[in-house]
RNA sequence: GCCGCGGUGGCGGAAUUGGCAGACGCGUCGGACUCAAAAUCCGAAGCCCCUCGUGGGUGUGAGGGUUCGACUCCCUCCCGCGGCACCA
């Protein structure tokens, strides 16, 4: 490497192959004291990797480097989220196995990672759809059904008639799938879930330790959770021996019931559908429209009336229960009180169905009456009309309320969460088998673990209609039951993908340990994640499966850790033309042409250049030339100028020239922004900033007349400096300047900086001087003056004397190294 | 509808704790170099006004407030983005 030309591709070629050589980024089995696990989302192999990835992984790549060079042992791995849709939909269009497709895939997009300089230690990559990882999650799918947390279970599920498969809610993006926008409808099932809601109260909870989490992705995750606090209770149906148990959170109105509803789904109205036809029409009418179409009709409040009639266990009094398709099996008991007069739905209903209204609730200095209320009013009062409640305010009512039911017995306190348990099955192929053998004699068995993995045929058709391959694989169905020895019929749908990444970072600390699914040792030693970085898409998908999962294994005994993630940093998209990057938009940017035309460093310094990390990313081809424009910069300063850095030795502070020491001091400046920006804020764009202007300064040092001995040295060190600066960013250029500055030892291992405080410290200041807040003229004092020196100096100023002129000084405000503000009166 | 985030030059963005708004970069303009162009280096520039100066005013979506002082805090409103959306 001798050319004086910067010739990115050679450089970069040349170091990426040095750090694989000298496994520079190798983290060690256990990790030492103060060590960093720096995580980003891995991929989906779908092909190349995009400008999205780039982005991520570059910012990861800056926080690993970083904290590398500042002697932190990392562990910065990455692998492939392998299993999913598109392999299999590759199949059927062009006949292509998925295995094949994934793992070319996989290839190419390693390829272009390498060709970024990512820091990874490439030595502990795997992919979720090796047998030797999904054995372990078909472990966990068993240690999880023997203690309840995974179960089979009949109910309406989200279906996706494109994608022939079930999916989670929150798969389910405003009634449509995720993947494909198709609407989704609803399908009664038998499926697998994993109790999620077993750990609700502590995955919310748990939201207020994440202090490293951004606050909307927290807030998100609240709101998806979804408790409310409220009470359980039971209406008497008349003429039946059972009751009708509803959930309310405004347990207070309840001497405002007029009515009830039941959702079109409710056991009740089986029975009630067979006996009449009207009401069987109803229900086949309401179940036939997807979610969309029950969104889009939301001010209309369809129902009929049931022929029931329910009592009212604190009035005795006899209200009609109704069918309406508004309430929700999915959520409580499927059944509401209407309280029409205190709540906008049953307001609604109400007014559509003419039924009667009771006003409960009054607010202080209102007084709502029936005949003229337009709205319903949901907020607080005095009870009204409440019996024995009446005059007190709706909160205590509340509880003395709940109380009472309590101590009769026809209710309790109950807290209800909107998070549903997580169905993870799925009729598709290229997935992990879920380990279940069905057994005419003794149901449903747990394949034993010393048969794990129940592993993926790979002899498979794929014909793009129908069930699931598996389904038609007559030698994978074909089963032997572990329990008795009869012949069984293998479960043939496949975990949901979002179980592998609910767990892969736990598995990076020990890849290829294969005693277990972890080894405990390097498990805790790594773990938690100390920085993880992905896109804010998986705020409640992945984020929350993950934190679900690590709960889980902690309670299986797998590893002792509340939380996976300890500092989330969520990047934004990257945006070209005002649109996100994508095919149809015609406004892709591809890595690999921008790499071999502008060089990886360029790529990356352009990423971290134009946005903070959390802000969406603008893309500019001239922002690209300008970050090429930067580092050609760079290079020019260091290779064109060796005449001025052939000087070897500490610098000499006290020799130094008066542009000197501004070098000096720019420099401990530079270092102590640089070291802020990268390592605490992450804000990349603006240590770049100060980075430049580090450059700026030392082209105009460079180009004076003559330089001192002392100042030469100083010119060094500064090039020292810069590159080190710039390592975590542009890692290959830092690198070779490094090199060519004379340093055998890699910059990665060559120590971050310190800064010199008293460098840093400058000893004149400019004030500016404001007259009632407005700027009149600034000043250079020396550092530490005196607010009474100060004042003199700034009333002596032309232009200050000029605009107080005739007036009186009413105060003076001294903002030390800042301004001075002088307030006047006439 | 509810919740959250945001709105700063021609553009991307900076201003970290209430203290000089516009750092840095892009684009633009001017100069140097060149036969010329590109590249490079140096410099100018928020906007408006005028008597053209070492001048004045104004300015962070709009309006109001608190403060000696507000891009920053409070209230009302407008616009954009994201999430949730009949959750009882």
């Amino acid at each position: 490497m001798s050319s004086n030309e910067y010739l990115p591709g050679e450089i970069e070629a040349h170091w990426q192959e040095r750090w694989e050589k000298e496994q520079v980024f190798k983290a060690p089995r256990l990790a030492p004291e103060n060590s960093f696990y720096c995580l980003e989302m891995f991929p989906y192999p779908s092909g190349r990797i995009h400008m999205g990835h780039v982005r991520n992984y570059t910012i990861g790549d800056v926080i690993a480097r970083y904290h590398g060079m500042n002697g932190r042992a990392v562990l910065h791995p990455m692998g492939w989220d392998a299993f999913g849709l598109p392999a299999e939909n590759a199949a059927i269009e062009r006949g292509i196995h998925p295995a094949k497709w994934t793992r070319q895939n996989i290839d190419y997009m390693r390829s272009q990672m390498k060709r970024m300089g990512f820091s990874y230690d490439w030595s502990r990559e795997f992919a979720t759809s090796d047998p030797s990882y999904y054995r372990w999650e078909q472990l966990f799918f068993i240690r999880m059904l023997e203690k309840g947390l995974a179960y089979r279970s009949r109910s309406y599920v989200n279906w996706c008639s494109q994608c022939q498969t079930v999916l989670a809610n929150e798969q389910v993006e405003g009634g449509v799938c995720w993947r494909c926008s198709t609407p989704v409808i609803q399908k009664e099932l038998e499926q697998w879930f994993f109790r999620i809601t077993a750990y609700a109260e502590e995955l919310l909870q748990g939201c207020d330790q994440l202090r490293g989490w951004p606050e909307r992705v927290l807030t998100m995750q609240k709101n998806w959770i979804g408790k409310s606090v409220g009470a359980e209770v039971g209406f008497p149906l008349v003429n039946r021996s059972d009751a009708l148990r509803i959930f309310t959170t405004r347990p207070d109105t309840l001497y405002g019931v007029t009515f009830m509803s039941i959702a079109p789904e409710h056991p009740i109205v089986k029975d009630l559908a067979q006996k009449d036809s009207r009401i069987a029409d109803f229900v086949k009418r309401s179940q036939s429209k997807d979610r969309q179409a029950r969104i889009e009709t939301q001010t209309s409040k369809e129902g009929i009336f049931s022929g029931l009639y329910a009592i009212n266990p604190l009035t005795q009094e006899k209200v009609p229960v109704y069918i309406a398709t508004f309430v929700l099996m999915e959520y409580g008991t499927g059944a509401i009180m209407a309280v029409p007069t205190h709540d906008q739905r049953d307001f609604e209903f109400a007014r559509q169905h003419r039924l009667p209204l009771r006003v409960v609730i009054q607010p202080q200095g209102e007084s709502f009456r029936e005949e003229t209320m337009q709205t319903a009013y949901e907020g607080e009062g005095i009870l009204a009309n409440s019996g024995p409640f009446t005059g007190i305010a709706s909160e205590e009512a509340k509880k003395k309320i709940v109380e009472y039911l309590e101590s009769k017995g026809w209710g309790q306190k109950k807290v209800q969460y909107r998070l549903r348990d997580w169905g993870i099955s799925r009729q598709r192929y290229w997935g992990s088998p879920i380990p279940i053998i069905y057994c005419d004699t003794c149901g449903m068995v747990p394949v034993p673990e010393k048969d794990l993995p129940v592993a993926l045929p790979t002899d498979v058709a794929f014909t793009g209609k129908g069930e699931s391959p598996l389904a038609s694989h007559p030698n994978f169905i074909s089963a032997t039951c572990p329990r008795c020895g009869k012949k069984g019929r293998r479960e043939t749908d496949t975990m949901d993908t979002f179980v592998e990444s609910s767990w892969y970072f736990a598995r990076y600390a020990c890849p290829d340990y294969n005693k277990g699914p972890l080894d405990p040792d390097s498990v805790h030693s790594w773990l938690p994640v100390d920085q993880y970085i992905g896109g804010i898409e998986h705020a409640v998908l992945h984020l929350l499966y993950a934190r679900f999962f690590t709960k889980v294994l902690r309670d299986l005994g797998y590893i002792r850790l509340d939380e996976p993630f300890q500092n989330l940093l969520t990047q934004g998209m990257v945006i070209k033309d005002g649109a996100k990057m994508s095919k149809s938009k015609g406004n892709i940017v591809d890595p690999d042409d921008m790499i071999s035309r502008f060089g990886a460093d360029t790529v990356r310094v352009f990423c971290l250049f134009a946005a903070p990390p959390e802000k969406d990313l603008d893309w500019s081809d001239q922002g690209v030339q300008g970050a090429s424009r930067f580092l050609q910069r760079v290079w020019r300063l260091v290779i064109d100028q060796e005449s001025l850095w052939k000087e070897v030795g500490p610098v000499p502070v006290k020799d130094l020239s008066s542009q000197g020491i501004e070098i000096y001091r720019k420099a401990h400046q530079t270092i102590q922004k640089v070291t802020d920006d990268v390592g605490r804020r992450y804000h990349f764009n603006t240590a770049l900033a100060a980075i430049m202007e580090l450059v700026n300064a030392l082209y105009l040092f460079a180009s004076a007349a003559s330089i001192s001995d002392p100042d030469k040295r100083l010119f060094r060190w500064s090039l020292e400096v810069l590159s080190k600066l710039l390592a975590p960013l542009a890692p290959h250029i830092a690198e070779e300047l490094w090199a060519r500055l004379g340093h055998k030892k890699f910059i990665v291992h060559s120590g971050w900086l310190e800064v010199d405080p008293s460098a840093v410290v400058e000893e004149m200041q400019t004030l500016a001087v404001q007259v009632n807040g407005k700027v009149r003229a600034r000043i250079q004092v020396p550092v530490g003056f005196s607010e009474e020196r100060v004042r003199e100096i700034a009333l002596g100023e032309e232009k200050v004397v000029q605009s107080i002129q005739g007036m009186r000084i009413e105060k003076v405000v001294l903002v030390p190294g800042r301004l001075l503000n002088i307030v006047v009166r006439r």
